[in-house]
RNA sequence: GCCGAAAUAGCUCAGUUGGUAGAGCGACUCAUUCGUAAUGAGUAGGUCUGGGGUUCGAGUCCCCAUCUCGGCUCCA
C-alpha cells in the first residue's frame, strides 16, 4: 500500500501501482471523466502511469494550467502525426504547448510549403486521428537506441536534440504511427481532443539561431469541447475589434506616413487632445508629489553617451550620429532622458537637504527598433516617456518607492485598470559579480521594494535574476478585458549613472556621498499607454478623457444654427462637443456606428430649438430624455468631477 | 534584421487561365425638411504603392525598392 496525499491535506491509501485515473475514479466518476493529467510530488505525469510510492498528489482538469498544457502538448503530437501523414518525409523540430495552444516546428519535404490553404486539411486529419482514440505510449529508451531510431527515420533535428540529452533520461511517446522524442506529460490518449483549429503558419529558425535552417512553425489550438473553441474564436474577433490601430484610425487619433518614415507616429488633433489630457493629469499629480518639470534637448553630444555608457553598449545598433560642419563633432538623438537629467543634477553642488530631488519631463526619445518589431503605437522608433528621475539618499529609497506607487495606483484607479499585478526584479541569487553598486545598497533597495509592495497590499511576484545590472526594479502589468497582459509603469533603482556622472551630495557629516537614482514612468510611454488604453476600453474612454464628449446632431439643416449655438454654449460650460451637420441621416449614422466612440449624442430639432434644450442619448444605454443645455453641461460636469475627485 | 503574406477610390474590399478598373460606405450636387438601424436621383474620386522587365497587350507574370501584416530574433 502507498499513501496518497491530496492538495487539501487528506490522505488515502492505494495499492502500489495505482494510476492517477484510478484514483480519480475512486473519488467520483465525473472527476474521472474530466481529469486530463495529474502530478506526483509536483511533477506532472500521465493518468495511466503507475504510482509506486507515497506521494503528494494533484489532479488536473481543463481549468488548470497543467491540464491545458498536457492537452495542448498532446495536440502538438497529434498535429505532427497529421502532418506526417499528409506530407511523409517531414522532419520535425520541437512542438511545445504555449500560452494559447501549441506549435510544431517542421521541415516539410523538398518542394512542399505549408500554407493557409492547408489548414483545413490538417484540421480534418487531426480530427480524424483524434477520433481513433489512440493511446500515447511512453517508452524509456537509451541514447543509442534513440539516435538509431530517429536516425533511421532521417529525423536529423531530433537527433541533434538527443545528443544534448543525458542517457537514461530519454523517453519517447507513440500514438498510432507517430513516435516522438518527448519527456511528456501527455493525455493518456487523444480522445478528449474534440475541437481543432490550426491558427497560423510562420517560420522560425532552428533553435532560434538565425544562422541555422529556417523551419516552418505551424500554430494550432485545441479544446475538449466545440463550444470552447467558438468562445476562443469569438475572443480573437473581439481582440481584432479592439485593436488600437483600427480604433485609432476610426477615431482619427494618430497616423503613420510612409514618407515620414516607419515607426514614427503622428498624433492627429483628437489623439493629441487625449494625450494632452493624460499629460495634464499626470503633471497635476506630480506637482502634488513634489516633482519639478524640466525640458531638455532632443539631442546630446557623443561625450554625454560615452559618459553614460550607452555609446559603448548601443552605438552601432542605434540611429547613427548627427554630424556637424565641425570635424569630428557628433551628436545623437536621445534614446533616453536620464543622461540629460544627470547633467541637471550635476549642474550645482547638492546638499542632503535638496534630496530627494525629483525632476520630470515628458521626454521624446528615439530608438532604432528592428523593423520587424514595429507595431502600431506599442512599438515605435520615436516616442515620449512620462519620465522622471528621483535623486535621493539610499535610506530614502523606500519612501520614494511608496510615493511613486501612490502615483501609479492613482492612475490605475482613474482609468479603471482593476486587474493589475506587480513584478519585482531582483539580483540573481548566486551570480552577483555582474551587478554594480554596493552589496549594502542593493540589499537595502531590494528590501525597500519588497516592503513597499507589502505596505501597499500589492500582490507582487518576485523574479530573481531579472534585475538590470544597475539596479532592481518594479514593473506594473495590467490585464485587459481579454486577459492579455501589458507592461505599463516601471520603477527602477540605478546605482550606475550616479557613479558614471560622479554625482554627489554633501551629507550631514559634511562629506561627499553618492545619491541613488530612481527612474520611473507610470505610463511607460505615451504611445504605448494610449494603445493599451484604447484596447482596454475598446475606444470608450472615461468621460473626462475622451476627445469628444458629445456630438450634436441637427435633424435637418434648418437647425444647424441652433446646433452650433448649443455647441458654443456647451464649450463655454466646459463640455467638449462638436456638431455633425453633414447630413440629416441621423438614424443611419447611429446604426452604422459612425458615431460609436462618442459617449453622448445630442439630437436637436424644432422642439429643442424653441425650448433651448437637447434630446440626450447615451451610447449603449439609450435615451435620457430632453434637457436644458446647461443642465446637460452640468450633468457632464458632475460626472467628470465625480470621476476626477480622487485624482 | 530574417522568413512568409499582403498593398486596387477617403474607408472596407471584389477583380475569374494576361484583353477597356468595379461595389458598398463616405464626399460633393440637386430634390426631400424628415425624430433615433437605410429618403431619392445624380456627380466627382484610382499612373491599381514606386521603379524596372517579359508580352501585341500587365492590376494580373518576373525582378528590385517602400510600407503594412503574421511570426522569429531583439527591446536602454
Amino acid at each position: 500500500m502507498i499513501k496518497i496525499t491530496f492538495p487539501d491535506g487528506s490522505v488515502r491509501e492505494y495499492d502500489s501501482g495505482v494510476t492517477g485515473l484510478q484514483i480519480a475514479e475512486s473519488i467520483s466518476s465525473r472527476l474521472a471523466q474530466d481529469v486530463l493529467a495529474c502530478s506526483i510530488n509536483g511533477k506532472t505525469i500521465e493518468l495511466n502511469r503507475p504510482i509506486t510510492e507515497d506521494a503528494e498528489f494533484t489532479l488536473y482538469k481543463w481549468d488548470d494550467a497543467e491540464g491545458k498544457h498536457a492537452f495542448w502538448h498532446t495536440s502538438a503530437h497529434l498535429m505532427a502525426e497529421a502532418i506526417q501523414e499528409l506530407w511523409p518525409g517531414t522532419q520535425f523540430g520541437i512542438g511545445p504547448a504555449i500560452e494559447n495552444g501549441f506549435y510544431y516546428d517542421v521541415m516539410p519535404p523538398a518542394g512542399v510549403t505549408i500554407r493557409e490553404e492547408d489548414f483545413v486539411k490538417i484540421e480534418k486529419k487531426m480530427a480524424e486521428l483524434a477520433q481513433r482514440k489512440e493511446s500515447l505510449v511512453r517508452k524509456p529508451i537509451t541514447k543509442a537506441e534513440a539516435l538509431n531510431f530517429f536516425g533511421n527515420l532521417g529525423q536529423t533535428y531530433k537527433n541533434e536534440l538527443i545528443e544534448d540529452l543525458e542517457d537514461g533520461s530519454i523517453t519517447t511517446y507513440t500514438q498510432g504511427n507517430f513516435t516522438d522524442l518527448c519527456r511528456g506529460p501527455h493525455l493518456q490518449n487523444t480522445a478528449p481532443i474534440k475541437a481543432v483549429k490550426v491558427t497560423a503558419v510562420s517560420s522560425a529558425y532552428w533553435r532560434g539561431d538565425e544562422k541555422r535552417p529556417m523551419l516552418t512553425r505551424v500554430y494550432g489550438i485545441t479544446f475538449p469541447k466545440k463550444k470552447l473553441l467558438d468562445e476562443y474564436l469569438a475572443m480573437i474577433e473581439e481582440a481584432k475589434r479592439r485593436d488600437h490601430r483600427k480604433i485609432g484610425k476610426e477615431m482619427e487619433l494618430f497616423m503613420f506616413s510612409e514618407m515620414v518614415g516607419k515607426g514614427l507616429p503622428m498624433w492627429l488633433p483628437k489623439g493629441t487632445m487625449l494625450r494632452l489630457k493624460l499629460e495634464e493629469f499626470l503633471k497635476e499629480i506630480q506637482k502634488r508629489f513634489g516633482y519639478q518639470q524640466v525640458i531638455t534637448p532632443h539631442i546630446g553630444s557623443k561625450n554625454l553617451y560615452i559618459t553614460s555608457g550607452h555609446y559603448a553598449k548601443y552605438g552601432k545598433d542605434s540611429f547613427q550620429p548627427i554630424h556637424t560642419p565641425e570635424e569630428g563633432e557628433e551628436y545623437f538623438l536621445k534614446p533616453m532622458n536620464c543622461p540629460h537629467h544627470c547633467a541637471i543634477y550635476g549642474w550645482k553642488p547638492r546638499s542632503y537637504k535638496d534630496l530627494p530631488l525629483r525632476i520630470a519631463e515628458f521626454g521624446t526619445v528615439y530608438r532604432y527598433e528592428q523593423s520587424g518589431e514595429l507595431h502600431g503605437l506599442t512599438r515605435v522608433r520615436g516616442f515620449t516617456q512620462d519620465d522622471a528621475h528621483i535623486f535621493c539618499r539610499p535610506e530614502q529609497v523606500k519612501d520614494e518607492f511608496l510615493r511613486v506607487m501612490d502615483i501609479i495606483l492613482i492612475i490605475f484607479r482613474a482609468l479603471n485598470f482593476e486587474n493589475f499585478e506587480a513584478q519585482i526584479s531582483l539580483r540573481d541569487k548566486v551570480n552577483r559579480e555582474k551587478y554594480i553598486g554596493s552589496e549594502d545598497n542593493w540589499e537595502k533597495a531590494e528590501q525597500a521594494i519588497i516592503e513597499a509592495c507589502e505596505e501597499k497590499g500589492l500582490p507582487a511576484r518576485i523574479e530573481y535574476g531579472e534585475a538590470a545590472f544597475y539596479g532592481p526594479k518594479l514593473d506594473f502589468m495590467v490585464k485587459d478585458a481579454l486577459g492579455r497582459r501589458w507592461q505599463l509603469g516601471t520603477i527602477q533603482v540605478d546605482y550606475n549613472l550616479p557613479e558614471r556622472f560622479q554625482l554627489e551630495y554633501t551629507g550631514t557629516d559634511n562629506q561627499k556621498h553618492r545619491p541613488v537614482m530612481i527612474h520611473r514612468a507610470p505610463f511607460g510611454s505615451m504611445e504605448r499607454f494610449v494603445a493599451v488604453l484604447i484596447e482596454h476600453t475598446a475606444g470608450k474612454f472615461p468621460l473626462w478623457l475622451t476627445p469628444d464628449q458629445a456630438v450634436i446632431l441637427p435633424i435637418s439643416d434648418k437647425y444647424n444654427d441652433y446646433a452650433k449655438d448649443v455647441c458654443a454654449r456647451l464649450e463655454m460650460a466646459g463640455v467638449r462637443a462638436s456638431v455633425d451637420d453633414r447630413s440629416e441621416k441621423i438614424g443611419r449614422k447611429i446604426r452604422d456606428n459612425e458615431l460609436k466612440h462618442i459617449p453622448y449624442l445630442l439630437i436637436v430639432g424644432e422642439k429643442e430649438a424653441e425650448t433651448g434644450t437637447v434630446a440626450v442619448r447615451k451610447q449603449g444605454e439609450g435615451d435620457e430624455g430632453v434637457m436644458a443645455i446647461e443642465d446637460f453641461a452640468k450633468k457632464v460636469g458632475d460626472i467628470v468631477a465625480d470621476m476626477t475627485k480622487n485624482f
